[in-house]
DNA sequence: TGTTAACACGAAAACGTTTTCGTTGCGAAT
DNA sequence: ATTCGCAACGAAAACGTTTTCGTGTTAACA
């Protein structure tokens, strides 16, 4: 007991140091047992190469002193960091903070960690987040696109860590020609629903709120509207087609997203049916309906995108379609881990597709 | 150029792994240029030890190749790993997920990174996740106790990581007797503007929807309006006070919510107030309000705690007290770093409190 | 007695850095 | 002709592990 005797710690400077019980490592212990290093980690993993009677001794002297063996130092040796790296736009968002509970989950199960960067939808710091990240901190990505990245089509960056030998599994707003994994909702097949159930509950003019084409989920989202109008023989309208530009998340942001619902709502006097490919599109598209006189569902009938909270707790509540953003989550995290851990099979990616649902509530009949 | 010549693709197993470019160390760049490592090592450093000539060289090579440090090299070296451990209950939160934002702002900014480990509001989960993170991989931790915790009162694992040297930042819900920094809003404070506002408003019933007492705001939130109540000369009523317990979050949770919000209606008729600690109380108040027929503001005015989407969203859209969760979490980040480059100090804790604000909407006079 | 085999352990390399402390070679000063 | 000093570089340790490959001791066997 040389080292963890008293004696030790009255040399230290810091007085109020003395209470503390700085992490043991095995060279500690090995010099407490007068063993060499190897003989402690031996002993330690259980090693047939060590007597019993020490392995006991170096058991027992570890337990004592909680020893746990440095991730660091591990990370090191092993190459490998056990921990999965996330980029998401946005963290304050019901949708991807269920995905990163889904991710967390089961990586978790699996002795992953978990570390989150955030572009804030600007290609920068998606650029620089991933740059800190890919050198060595983890052993692959789990991120969905910036918009402004969409938008300047500029994928440098994926392409580079990829060749690097770090994989990536995109979720959302995916890249269909990067080499990666992807799981997506089927947008185009969730609007149709959506829309095929206004048309059932006797919608005969059905407009949509939906986003500028460069945001990919919003293009996927408009185009199942237009596929489901068509099925069901009903003609498109431009007047009833809204593009928001979400582009400038700026204050006033809310007020311009009202006012051109509004201005929707006033260009097309017999609307019956409202398709928002966001819930606050949805949310708010209720309000303005309410602020014209109409009833929902009795005048107007209401179908939003994503189940978040203010679906679940609007008045009257939302029908919504579901993506399940957890499920997205935990299906990202299988296929990163799954290709963490078989990295000599050959390379082959895939995508899959999460299966939306309708959730019907207050907002339709 | 022997080792990055073509000839030493030929050689690799995979044939598919031809256009990896594998991240490039400093040995590599070393055997290249026929140097030794620690001339590499500080040619890139622009050490003057070095002459302008194999200082070009190595930069040049080391550009080419893109070279970048590895992190965790680098961690086990100056045994920091500079990124931050967050530990929080539930990411799916408003609240919550601002906390980490704020983090991640002031986070980046200096250099962090963080790495997000959820507790579930289970006990167990906390330990493990702490544990996990606290063998060497991140520097510090920023954490919110989960219910669990603060109902069985076992704060060890708090304790231990303190004594382990690791800096710990509570926010929110906070232990007052362990040895950190905590960064916490002013419940009581809080509480009282909001009651104080409904008394201004004329308000002569005044109920509270709060949790039990173990979850450490509740029960602050619940003193602030006892002490607004005793202020303004009001007695209070026990039948005006209703606590939930939200320990089990089962399916029929929100059913069982309502109903007891109905039962609190039913026993008061006279109720022209309601201040609940937290959005979904609200809310659910604002439901059960108009389900008795009464109307928001004029026969009944409803407060909440939290301005998160359901308050900015709901009709009519709620005033509430506005904790700034963002705040929290960037005062959070930034006393931990303070921290942490400031190890030599001597230790002393502080406790910011941030100001609350009464954010005033359509659910107020 | 000499060989062998099992047993129990230690030395050292490796992961990728940074940094301290040499060690050369060479021109200048004595 | 020495000594000195400086410029430019390399060796090695250290961070904390795991693992391979010795190596010495002892017991068993021929």
């Amino acid at each position: 007991m040389k080292f963890f005797g008293n004696i030790y710690y009255l040399y230290t400077k810091d007085l109020f140091k003395i209470k503390m019980k700085r992490k043991v490592t095995l060279k500690q212990i090995s010099k407490e047992l007068d063993v060499s290093i190897s003989t402690v980690s031996k002993a330690l993993r259980n090693s047939k190469e060590i007597s019993e009677d020490t392995r006991e001794k170096v058991q027992a002297f570890a337990k004592l002193y909680n020893y746990r063996p440095n991730n660091i130092a591990l990370s090191l040796k092993n190459r490998k960091t056990k921990t999965i790296g996330i980029i998401i736009p946005e963290i304050v968002h019901h949708f991807f903070s269920k995905v990163i509970r889904g991710i967390e989950l089961v990586a978790n199960k699996q002795g992953y960690n978990v570390i989150v960067g955030l572009s804030n939808e600007s290609f920068d710091k998606e650029v620089i987040n991933m740059e800190m990240l890919a050198n060595g901190s983890i052993d692959g990505f789990i991120l969905s696109i910036s918009k402004e990245t969409l938008l300047q089509q500029d994928y440098h960056h994926f392409n580079e860590t990829i060749s690097q030998g770090m994989p990536i599994v995109m979720f959302d707003r995916v890249i269909n020609d990067i080499k990666c994994d992807k799981v997506i909702v089927d947008d185009v097949q969730g609007s149709k629903k959506a829309v095929n159930k206004l048309v059932e509950n006797g919608c005969k003019k059905i407009a949509i709120i939906t986003t500028k084409d460069y945001v990919s989920v919003g293009k996927l989202r408009t185009q199942g509207y237009l596929e489901a109008l068509d099925e069901n023989k009903i003609h498109p309208e431009a007047s009833l087609i809204l593009k928001v530009d979400d582009k400038l998340v700026s204050e006033d942001y809310l007020d311009i997203l009202e006012r051109e619902i509004e201005h929707l709502f006033k260009s097309n006097k017999k609307l019956d049916g409202v398709f928002a490919v966001n819930e606050l599109y949805a949310i708010t598209a209720m309000k303005v309906a309410r602020k014209f006189g109409k009833h929902i569902p009795n005048d107007i009938q209401v179908i939003g995108f994503t189940d978040g909270v203010l679906s679940k707790h609007a008045t009257p509540s939302l029908t919504t379609v579901s993506q399940h953003g957890q499920k997205i989550g935990e299906k990202a995290a299988e296929l990163l881990i799954h290709k963490l851990e078989h990295e000599d099979e050959e390379e082959q990616f895939q995508t899959i597709v999460i299966e939306t649902e309708l959730v019907e509530r207050e907002s339709t009949k």
